[in-house]
DNA sequence: AAAGCAAAAAATGAATGCAAAATCTCACCC
DNA sequence: GGGTGAGATTTTGCATTCATTTTTTGCTTT
């Protein structure tokens, strides 16, 4: 074995112990949290095996808490595990990222349908904000800083639902194609761009009416078109880093 | 461990290189379905510490397979993992069944949205063989008949959306409520069943116009209006073994 | 006698060890 | 020269072991 570099000459050094957060302790955990970001950023290439040696030395620690590790990013579908094979990045072939747009889809329509239920003004006045921060980088053609409010009002529209399983269902899908989402969106949607924009018009025109089942509608179809401009030139193109 | 037949001197067997078939050569896999059934069938309590110990007594396994498996079914949502303070099976609130409830009527009204933009005149026809069997259960007041029924009408239009991703997560969170569901849809819920069943009269006949939108609609209020019956009793109730 | 504290016992989390399977290497045979 | 197969190496899956942490139990003190 080769040595490690492992400073554990002070042995009564407080170990990753936060006082402030005892719930999230567990190294398991934060060792799910750190594989998952470490796999979802690109560190991996598509449908990689995913070398248990090499990422015990990298994050310090056995096999065993990795394996559990590896398990449930599985669960999650981030990753494949095959019988005595390994675990290997899991490939989104072009029928897997249709379904999971549309099922993303389906959750926004949900999250926008429970929002209008319950959403105060002061919210949606706080959407609106975004919506027309979101404009201006529209108006400038800076697609970086429009694609960051978009983000933010989708999770917003996801947060005022107020249900915390929706929440983590799409976080949970959204983990899935945020490697693609990286490369896909943001070289030749510029065609799209004036239709997402009237799209979000009606986005947030539905949701001042607290019309909950039209905005379900307009979500949906919303997250529809973005897959399609997604998928468009997600397909031949491979992932740069 | 046991003797085995290495002798390959003369007999030249092919090394199956993949049949397709022996993908079940997961123990882990099978454990995890394994305690997954034990834990919705009841077999625990509510918010009991999950015996580590016991369990691999009673599956003849070592702790690093169950401990794995224990992960998974964290991550799913079935038990709560406590740092240093074992697993325990998750106690639902009323809250988050209400949550649940809500999550699952968005994914079936994006599954009747889906259902409606493929599904084949054949397939409407089997729905509405399943539905008027349904109908003629709810005829005879046979109340279990009719909930199988009711079932198998929800899986075949999830089922007819064709979206694979959509069925994963359809089902993990139908496996948290099924240990509610046993107990709490019986009873009570036969003031509600005529409402019930114009409900499901509303669902096929959207479904036959392929009315994707408005399917939607009735399917999330449907669930809705199952919500409110089911968690009006299931609140005071306690499971009944 | 009850509350509090300490030590034992049990359980949890992680590391290591070991057998089986897969992969790789390379000499051998056609 | 190319395919083949036996052995070596690596890797995987699970069991066992070890170090903490929690919980229980019994004893002491007021």
């Amino acid at each position: 074995m080769t040595e490690i570099l492992s400073d554990t000459h002070e042995s009564e050094e407080r170990p990753l112990r936060r006082p402030e957060a005892p719930a999230s302790t567990t190294l398991h955990g934060e060792l799910v949290a750190a594989l998952r970001d470490y796999i979802v950023e690109g560190s991996l290439a598509d449908g990689a095996r995913v070398p248990e040696r090499l990422l015990c030395e990298r994050f310090g620690i056995s096999r065993t808490p990795l394996r559990e590790a590896l398990k449930v990013l599985a669960a999650e579908g981030l990753i494949e595990l095959l019988p005595n094979r390994g675990a290997r990045v899991r490939v989104f072939s072009a029928e897997d990222l249709h379904e999971l747009f549309d099922v993303m889809g389906g959750l926004e329509a949900l999250a926008g349908r429970l929002a209008c239920e319950r959403i105060g003004d002061a919210e949606v006045a706080e959407i609106e904000r975004v919506h027309h921060e979101m404009y201006r980088h529209y108006l400038r053609r800076d697609l970086h800083g429009y694609f960051q409010c978009n983000q933010e009002i989708h999770g917003m529209i996801v947060a005022a639902a107020g249900n915390a399983t929706l929440r983590a269902t799409y976080d949970s899908l959204a983990g899935r194609i945020r490697r693609v989402r990286y490369a896909a969106n943001l070289d030749k949607q510029r065609d799209r761009w004036g239709e997402a924009m009237r799209e979000h018009e009606a986005i947030l025109d539905a949701l001042r009416r607290r019309a909950g089942s039209e905005l379900s509608d307009v979500l949906f179809q919303h997250l529809r078109n973005k897959r399609k401009a997604a998928l468009r030139q997600a397909e031949p193109a491979e992932i740069p880093e």
